[in-house]
DNA sequence: ATCTATTTTTGACATAAGTCAAGGTAATGC
DNA sequence: GCATTACCTTGACTTATGTCAAAAATAGAT
């Protein structure tokens, strides 16, 4: 119990609440648990109120009726997610399942949006929480239209060496088919590109481990970059 | 001056607020004047507020490095842009400039962020609009990735027809250059999907006036079609 | 440890969409 | 009304990335 309430006063979404405002939340929330694979949501589902990842990994994706998918985000613990049909509608957007054994929280929505309307400081965090998605989105976007493949994967293992500041050293943090799923293409090509980066000595893969080898160039690769 | 206080008081951002706050809102606003073509924003710029669309049309752009645009948004009268960063951090996610003469509100950060703790509903509103543009985002990155061209078109059009509510005729509002920009494709390639469409006999092509003329087949291929 | 299932890699091939270049059409300003 | 500019279309060609199929490698379960 300690642990979960630790998890919610770290999140974000809960910036500068007080110890009682904490626990006000923690009475409101219910336990969900799951395991790997498991659908939370599904696009055409009703929203009576979104989750907040204690343990574990969710992925939210988009799939085509020809079955490729896309993967929109990854969230894992202190990260909430499902929140866009509290404010806006009420169908969820996209779905929603986990890719790893995870323990949610469930926040109701009328119950959040009482909070939210007698804590400001909550609607500016959630507020930012929601500028910050866009944001993303709109790197997502550019990705997508405006840089290959090569470049979209440069700059995901430039952002993920930042992200676990080890050194030159990355290690996926989820499946290579995932990974593709997520840069908008399919496992057959990332797999060739990871193997002409390997080729030319950008980077060193071994399984989910790869050591870069030459920074600078990934990240002109990630601007601009062709490669041969 | 009464008309922007009609404006204002439309929008969905200021819903439900009472004629006193409407006219609050009026007072810290400055009021902005673009020809046609103009940069109100560029992505390094800080950010000291937000805008709002009184009159004239602005796109949200971004450019890759080889000069490909892709257009995020258009926004016109009534519409809030840019407030993105007010709740997150310092610089524009992307470009703004406009396609038409404009008139524009500039909310400054700190006067209206001093509003929204005041006034939650308006804390409310900001969320609905930010969650609207969440799904809008999701929308284009499932087009962006799931979908071609020619789904991605038609299933715009099909859009449109509804938006504008005239029958099976719609009306472009923005140039055809613009058009492949916003659905993530150059001229050329819309320019030669339009008239495959037009000799299949499912829209008719008269300059920006297109005739819908088999809306199913429209729809059918916004979903998994393939244009032949 | 061995077997099974999943994930990843590699090859041969198909194709949607981009590039470059040129001509045509429409719109705008003087 | 004419000229200049911007916009749109069409053609020939290139290329990045997807498809299909099968082998190889890795991970999980018993």
């Amino acid at each position: 119990m300690k642990k979960i309430l630790d998890i919610i006063s770290q999140a974000p979404l809960f910036n500068g609440l007080s110890q009682e405002q904490l626990s006000q939340i923690r009475q409101i929330a219910i336990d969900k648990f799951y395991d790997k694979g498991k659908t939370v949501f599904l696009e055409s589902d009703d929203c009576n109120g979104f989750y907040i990842v204690v343990a574990g990994k969710v992925k939210i994706y988009k799939v085509s009726l020809e079955g490729k998918e896309q993967i929109l985000h990854i969230y894992g613990p202190g990260n909430p997610f499902g929140e866009v049909p509290v404010f806006s509608g009420r169908k969820f957007p996209a779905n929603a399942e986990t890719i790893l054994k995870s323990h949610l929280l469930f926040i109701p929505r009328q119950a959040f949006v009482d909070l939210i309307s007698e804590h400001p400081s909550l609607a500016l965090n959630m507020l930012a929480i929601l500028s910050m998605r866009l944001r993303q989105f709109t790197v997502q976007v550019e990705n997508l239209s405006l840089k290959e493949v090569p470049a979209r994967l440069a700059s995901y293992l430039t952002y993920l060496t930042d992200e676990q500041a080890t050194g030159d050293f990355v290690s996926l943090t989820i499946s290579k088919g995932q990974l593709a799923s997520l840069l908008g293409t399919i496992p057959e090509t990332l797999s060739r590109i990871l193997a002409k980066m390997n080729k030319q000595n950008l980077i060193q893969v071994e399984g989910r481990n790869i050591k870069l080898l030459n920074r600078n160039g990934l990240e002109e690769l990630a601007q601009h970059g062709k490669l041969q």
